[in-house]
DNA sequence: TATATAATCTAGCGATGCTAGTTTGTCAAT
DNA sequence: ATTGACAAACTAGCATCGCTAGATTATATA
């Protein structure tokens, strides 16, 4: 039965397209100009066929948004080096986070502020969604009693910084300080 | 000339009341019930008259989130008390800053989310904005060599906590703790 | 009282997300 | 090969949105 094999390939192509293409114009327009018509044009077929692949607009964006973890996922781990030390690796990790958030501002927006249907802390959880946190727990355990609470302050820290820098309600010139003081919140030294 | 007096008072008192319902829409439905059509039923005007009073449904949010950093300015004034040392202080201001982030959610989006037309860091930026930096400032200080900076990422910190316990990315139940290890960032100690 | 100006309204434009109902294509059974 | 069943895709349109042009009403001035 190849036939019916060539067809989910096909449709699986399809749906990888559109994802595609909805991070392409968000990324360049914005996205609010990722609407189900522009999708539909780009991908050249009608706007009903959208959604037989998902429920609607807030999962296409749930969808970018997940490729966007398991990017930002492999970018903290490849931050981690061996030669560092363990202070090193969770500035790394800091500066990783951050330059993420800033080189892709819309994935980041899919990500941390648009509704996207994902859900976090359950059993069905995408492992993407878990891997970043992941990360950051491995650099912040030598400095933890209490790791996951750790590196959830860690995490909301950096959140934070990317947010507010991002609406430009804090200095840019000063990213680097910050983090120096994010540091010191996580090592407990200067 | 009372006459034209009556008509500047009677317009802004319009102006307050469209402010008001979108405040109170936004808290009960959420941002996306607030449309011109419902406010314009709400005041019992017709929709252009919206327009003679703001430029568009974006400025209408930003006035209730001006409200809401005066509201959250006194919120924080209010936390900082006297008897307390500097340690507690720095802890009742962000447990008081998670507290209004909790129990006003939709002001809390309008503030620090969606898009306003608020310019910060400007010339003509209201004294509003700056209120609630300057009570953050205020018990950071003892704590901070550059005030400026520990400032914005105490507040970053903060900003972030709320945030992702927002969006159930991290576990309410540990929100002490995690505002404890704040506290170790910007005071060095345990 | 006539006229100019201001205030407000009606009506509608160009979009949006989404869907009902119809047409087209693709199979299996006759 | 023909027919009928089912799946896939399309056309067309609904309700709603932010926003605005142009008509209409009220108000103030001459």
């Amino acid at each position: 039965m190849g036939i019916s094999e060539r067809k989910t390939r096909e449709r699986s192509e399809r749906e990888r397209r559109i994802i595609v293409a909805a991070r392409t114009i968000a990324e360049r327009d914005g996205w609010a100009s990722v609407t189900i018509r522009r999708l539909a044009e780009e991908i050249e077929y009608s706007q009903p066929v959208l959604y037989s692949h998902f429920e609607n607009r807030d999962q296409i964006v749930g969808a970018v948004a997940l490729e966007g973890f398991g990017e930002l996922a492999a970018m903290l781990r490849a931050a981690i080096r061996p030669s560092s030390t363990s202070r090193e690796r969770v500035e790394d990790v800091a500066t990783a986070y951050l330059d993420f958030a800033f080189a892709r501002p819309a994935m980041y927006e899919a990500m941390f502020v648009l509704p996207t249907g994902l859900r976090f802390a359950r059993s069905d959880t995408p492992p993407q969604l878990r891997d970043g946190f992941g990360a950051m727990a491995t650099v912040i355990a030598p400095f933890a009693q209490d790791v996951d609470t750790a590196t959830e302050t860690f995490w909301a820290a950096l959140h934070g910084l990317a947010e507010l820098e991002r609406h430009g309600r804090i200095r840019p010139a000063f990213r680097a300080q910050r983090i120096t003081l994010v540091m010191r919140m996580v090592s407990g030294q200067l």
